[in-house]
DNA sequence: AACCCGCCCAACT
DNA sequence: AGTTGGGCGGGTT
């Protein structure tokens, strides 16, 4: 269990609906915590943003520049997620993978073996879909871009699934057909 | 240190 | 399409 960033500092949320279900934004004066995507019921939503967070939730919703840019994606246009992440709980490794997976273009997939020989741990593919599996970050970290090698989808630990997955890349307009 | 687990992979059957 | 053994990072005893 890490130890979770709870001290006084004031972390606020913000949730919206989307095509691909609920979403949240929680984040710092100065950085996004987390992002939550792909709820259909907002209860439970608030669920498990008060699992992680506790009470250290503001209850009224701060602006945040990085939730106008996920709905302009949502709604089909090409657009680079990026927005201040605090990555000071993520171990080296994850901050590798989480860096080399931001460079994955839209609209394009690349595999977990490439991810992983492309920051030097050419047999790591395994432990890149472990770290990709943490994301805290979907989207801006498009870990939805990283597929199987062997040509099929490859899992997704956000809510909704390899489900979820498909529809981002069709979203993306990714032509590919998926083996399984 | 040892043991398990996982968004994997290549090489099989 | 399904199985197997290897490999790697991380978390848990």
């Amino acid at each position: 269990m890490s130890s979770m960033k709870c001290t006084t500092t004031l972390v606020s949320c913000a949730i919206f609906q989307t095509k691909i279900g609920w979403c949240a934004v929680v984040a710092t004066g100065k950085a996004v915590l987390r992002i939550v995507i792909g709820f259909s019921e907002r209860e439970q939503l608030l669920k498990q943003i008060l699992k992680e967070f506790g009470s250290a939730i503001e209850k009224k919703p701060a602006r945040m520049s990085i939730t106008g840019e996920m709905k302009q994606y949502f709604s089909g246009k090409e657009v680079f997620l990026n927005c201040a992440m605090d990555w000071s709980s993520l171990s080296p490794f994850q901050q590798k993978v989480y860096k080399a997976a931001m460079k994955v273009p839209y609209g394009t997939v690349d595999t977990y073996g490439n991810l992983a020989r492309r920051i030097g741990c050419p047999k790591g593919a395994r432990a890149v879909g472990g770290a990709l599996a943490k994301n805290p970050f979907p989207l801006v970290v498009p870990c939805h871009r990283i597929v199987r090698g062997d040509g099929s989808l490859g899992g997704f630990s956000a809510r909704g699934g390899s489900v979820l997955k498909k529809k981002l890349l069709r979203l993306e307009r990714v032509n590919r057909r998926f083996k399984g």
